[in-house]
RNA sequence: CGGGGUGUAGCGCAGAUGGUAGCGCGCUUGGUUCGGGACCAAGAGGCCGUGGGUUCAAAUCCCGCCACUCCGACCA
């Protein structure tokens, strides 16, 4: 490719509204445009990126006999009505209609297409266990893209479905793809990737991992264990407290609090730690406005998934009216109506005593509240935000510490929530009817190119790994009127391409300082500059974009250098 | 969903108090340059997001839309 016929523009300001470097990088760069909020058209080195991201992904769901499927992009949503998604799910999943005024929704993942494929085929035990991937396009209409491609509307995306007889064959299997995963993102050059456990959310099932890249610009917060290989999305962590309960019981007292509604100012007030209180955080189902209110030591917060989990609908944070029955600032557990509100006792609260909390009543707190004391038997649920410090679930140290990280990459234990509810069975050995067990694995594609940019790159560009780099290297002919120096650089880059590497070739009448520049943005691992100055040597400079390897090698033996080069940069991405 | 911001040339921006649009980068042509985004000269390129209103006159003032964007919430 000659880089004066390539589309796309390179330039040298930043765009005022990437945040994130990989976003400017990619935008300045020439890799892509945007066409609407969160979506993209990728010019030709983004293409060439993830069509080598597909192809490390092809190689490794092909070597644990993965079947390339295609699902379409367009389903009718009768389709989604026998998963029950196609009303349970909120408005990211696009719906239309088409021209017979049927309804119809543009794919956001494919558990329904993938059992809609296989269920009448798959009827006997014998073809089990097997799994069926595909490579395409998504469509999410979510609230609010960002970040360039690492939150888009519309991405591409590897997804896969296993299908198994038993629970022990999904997690011998998952834990193969768990396997393959770890070698995808090596080979794609980013080993860093750590996986965690996390919330299943909306697919449903129970166990279920992803696969983070840490990085200060990820969305996601995850808690690490510093003393064990504890690691969890911050969603799904379980949150330890240790509650001493040091002193004598005081007795429950009511006590005029003026004015004073925040849980800081109660503690301030009393002069005791936000440990010693108990606060309460107010919800309102989604569905009928119904007022859920958790009760929770007053150092923690709720985390809203697990009692989004719990309640098994969605919540939002509550709008204390004056009429409700309920006030704001003085709400606490005891004497509150449990008949008209779903009151719930975090776990925190378990074995605390002397606590400070609302009266129910305007202007006044109670001190010395003792739970299993004053209220009786409570059902304590376990909702808490793990904290930086807290306590590890796993090995039981003080040893938690947030992260932030990317989600690159994630897979689930479905169950039989999509092969049960649309009726895909098979015949056991038996001669009885079952539903398979099903595990579903994704990746995105392009959050993946945009995450080892995000990881690789400096000030002046991407620096992609020579697995997924758009071209292995870049020929700049430093000086196109220079009769040699542009004959020898035709020649080097004829003969590249005869040899089978993937060049780029840059034979512009530009300044040298130009042309690096748009090297350095273009990011390709191995750069060979030739110029009348090296060339009264016999030489090329050989130089790499990491700037590990900056050498002159005699003009003959550039292609050999290379190659070379090239092989080696390769093994090291396995 | 809540709260901000911005829409003027391909990109980045300036255009108090209304008078018919400008700068930098990029692009075209010619010349001088040539190892980290050169310089000189001459050019091309604009429905000022959109609809309405006020006015002799609107990029500018008023109202309504739309789009983009940032922060937070939500998010297989």
């Amino acid at each position: 490719m000659k880089i004066d016929k390539l589309a796309g523009d390179r330039f040298k300001e930043r765009p005022s509204d990437c945040v994130i470097d990989s976003h400017a990088l990619m935008i300045r760069g020439g890799y892509i445009k945007g066409v609407a909020n969160g979506i993209y058209s990728s010019y030709m080195p983004m293409r060439r990126i993830t069509r080598k991201i597909e192809n490390i992904i092809r190689e490794e769901m092909d070597a644990i006999d993965g079947q390339e499927v295609q699902f379409p992009v367009v389903m009718p949503g009768s389709l989604w009505e026998e998963s029950g998604r196609f009303t349970s799910i909120g408005s990211e999943l696009c719906r239309f209609k088409d021209r017979n005024g049927i309804p119809m929704v543009l794919g956001m993942t494919h558990e329904e297409a993938a059992v809609q494929l296989v269920r009448e085929s798959a009827n006997t035990y014998t073809k089990y266990p097997f799994m069926i991937y595909q490579i395409q396009t998504k469509f999410r209409d979510e609230g609010r893209p960002r970040a360039g491609l690492i939150r888009v509307r519309e991405f591409t995306m590897k997804d896969a479905y296993s299908f198994h007889t038993s629970q022990e064959d999904l997690e011998r299997y998952y834990k193969i793809c768990y396997d393959a995963y770890n070698r995808i993102f090596a080979r794609c050059g980013i080993p860093e990737v750590v996986t965690v456990k996390s919330d299943s959310g909306m697919m449903g099932g129970s166990i279920s991992h992803e696969y983070m890249l840490l990085t200060p610009i990820g969305e996601d917060s995850i808690a690490i264990c510093g003393e064990c290989d504890y690691r969890a999305n911050m969603e799904a962590a379980e949150c330890i407290t240790e509650n001493k309960c040091e002193g004598e019981d005081k007795p429950l007292e009511l006590v005029y609090t003026p004015g004073i509604h925040t849980i800081e100012d109660i503690c301030n007030f009393l002069h005791t730690p936000l440990e010693e209180s108990c606060k309460a955080v107010v919800y309102q189902k989604n569905m009928t406005d119904e007022y859920v209110i958790v009760f929770i030591r007053g150092d923690l917060d709720v985390n809203e998934t697990k009692l989004t989990n719990y309640l098994g609908e969605e919540v939002h944070p509550g709008e204390i009216t004056e009429d409700c029955g309920l006030y704001a600032g003085f709400i606490g557990p005891y004497g509150i109506d449990k008949d008209k509100f779903t009151v719930i006792i975090d776990k925190s609260l378990e074995g605390t005593h002397n606590l400070s909390c609302g009266a129910n009543k305007p202007e006044y707190h109670y001190t010395g509240l003792k739970i299993s004391r004053d209220l009786g038997d409570v059902e304590y649920v376990e909702l808490a935000k793990i904290t930086d410090g807290g306590i590890c679930p796993n090995c039981g140290k003080h040893s938690i510490s947030i992260s932030r990280g990317i989600e690159v990459g994630n897979i689930f234990q479905l169950g039989t929530k999509y092969t049960k509810s649309m009726g895909m069975q098979y015949l056991d050995a038996d001669g009885n009817l079952q539903y398979p067990i099903m595990g579903c694995y994704g990746i995105g594609v392009g959050r993946l190119a945009a995450s080892v940019c995000e990881v690789h790159h400096d000030d002046y560009g991407p620096i992609w790994p020579m697995s997924i780099a758009p071209w292995q290297v870049h020929i700049c002919c430093l000086r196109s009127d220079d009769e040699e120096c542009k004959g020898f650089s035709d020649k080097l880059y004829e003969d590249m391409l005869g040899d089978n590497i993937e060049v780029l070739y840059d034979d512009r009448n530009i300044r040298p300082g130009a042309m690096f520049s748009d090297a350095d943005l273009i990011g390709v691992p191995v750069r060979v500059i030739v110029s009348p100055r090296n060339l009264a040597e016999n030489l090329c400079e050989v130089v790499t974009r990491d700037k590990e390897i900056n050498e002159k090698v005699p003009k003959d033996e550039v292609i050999p250098f290379v190659r070379k080069l090239i092989a080696e940069r390769l093994a090291a991405c396995k």
